[in-house]
DNA sequence: CCCGGTCATGACGCCTCGTCAATTTTCATT
DNA sequence: AATGAAAATTGACGAGGCGTCATGACCGGG
């Protein structure tokens, strides 16, 4: 037989064999079931059996993707992580100013906040007042990687010589608490919310925006 | 029956009512079983039935207490919510300037969060990597009140104009994400978490104060 | 056409859940 | 003290979730 035939790219792009096929199928119609679940009955309350009541597979099978409902959750959460840190990173590469390497930091992710909202919300709705943060090895793979952007911009002169530890951490909690505030106004202003924190980490209380419209709370205009 | 006799404040000192008297016990007996239990299994991986196996109670009497794992966790929360607050609260009342008020917020909760150590450790300790955090209705209304705090004090010209709601949200994320990265570090410090945080809202990034000892995060002199 | 391996299936044993009828304990009254 | 009603404790129970595994279906190569 001729192996160059059968592997030939054009073959494994038409039919990667129906194995495999299936197999990425299962995969997705678990991880679409876990999202709708999830969003649905909030994060605490969903069962792995709820998730494969909601696909057409059987209890066992689940099991052979996996481990847990947790790890399907990690899963959903790598790929935003995946998505997001990328351009987090190239952003921050490309920053010349310690204003740039902030506000683009932030607006890239308000907005990828605002966009992805239903991911997002998945987490926050829970009949308890619980709320569930992964912290997931991609995701504490991205907050290393804040770090590390911190301490080569303090070299290369961009930041004083700060904690870099504790820098990343208060960025991270803003953007999370921030983010979490962003989601419940109407409308969703990812860029205000950007425009807030940047000026908080460049000038501090001083610097902040002032409140144009006061009650920003529930009145919208 | 002389009711003034039985129920004078003399013997209503010395017995309350055996009724009362184990109320109350069983309750603590609850919770003190159920902060070890947490602390050990970490909350996601603790069931009821832990939390009643470490007491010497039966399983439904559990129920008579409270509702759920979620609600013992409330409890355990709620009463950390409410021996902050009030001192909180007070420490803003007193500020004379907006550093006062920022940096007394930052070092009350810091403090609180080191000493109490064993009750914040009781959430982050999973085995995955779930984090868990509770907004009680206590804990919101802290929220909330550092938010009409902060109203106040603006209306008293002590803050410029600011969007109440996304500084108190910024203010929270960068405490609740501070503290646990205090709580990792060798020697505890809450002075200094509050400093950099104070800083941090004072002036932003340029007045951070400089990371006199490179390494923090592993090293320490 | 057939065989070896891979994967889906769903029943199983174990465990937790929250409830509830039975029982014990407390307490006011006689 | 004796009594009876109210309150609280107990543990057994049905329902249902968990993760596993023997079974069988199905794919893919020979």
């Amino acid at each position: 037989m001729d192996v160059s035939l059968l592997k030939s790219p054009l073959l494994r792009a038409t039919s990667p064999g129906k194995r495999e096929q299936t197999k990425v199928q299962n995969r997705q119609l678990i991880l679409d079931a876990a999202r709708q679940v999830f969003a649905e009955l909030g994060y605490g309350a969903t069962t792995v059996r709820d998730i494969i009541r909601a696909t057409p597979l059987a209890s066992g099978t689940f099991y052979n993707y996996f481990k847990s409902k947790e790890e399907v959750f990690q899963a959903i959460r790598d790929e935003v992580a995946i998505a997001i840190r990328p351009r987090l990173h190239e952003e921050r590469m490309k920053a010349k100013t310690v204003e740039e390497f902030i506000s683009c930091s932030f607006r890239t992710f308000f907005e990828y906040v605002s966009d992805d909202r239903v991911n997002f919300r998945a987490i926050r709705h829970s009949a308890d007042s619980t709320r569930v943060r992964m912290d997931t090895p991609e995701v504490i793979a991205g907050f290393e990687e804040l770090r590390t952007d911190i301490e080569s911009a303090t070299a290369k002169g961009l930041f004083p010589p700060v904690d870099a530890d504790y820098l990343m951490a208060a960025i991270v909690g803003v953007a999370f608490e921030l983010g979490e505030r962003m989601l419940e106004r109407e409308p969703q202003d990812p860029v205000a919310a950007a425009e807030f924190a940047t000026a908080l980490f460049m000038g501090g209380l001083r610097s902040l925006p002032y409140a144009a419209e006061m009650g920003v709370t529930k009145g919208n205009a």
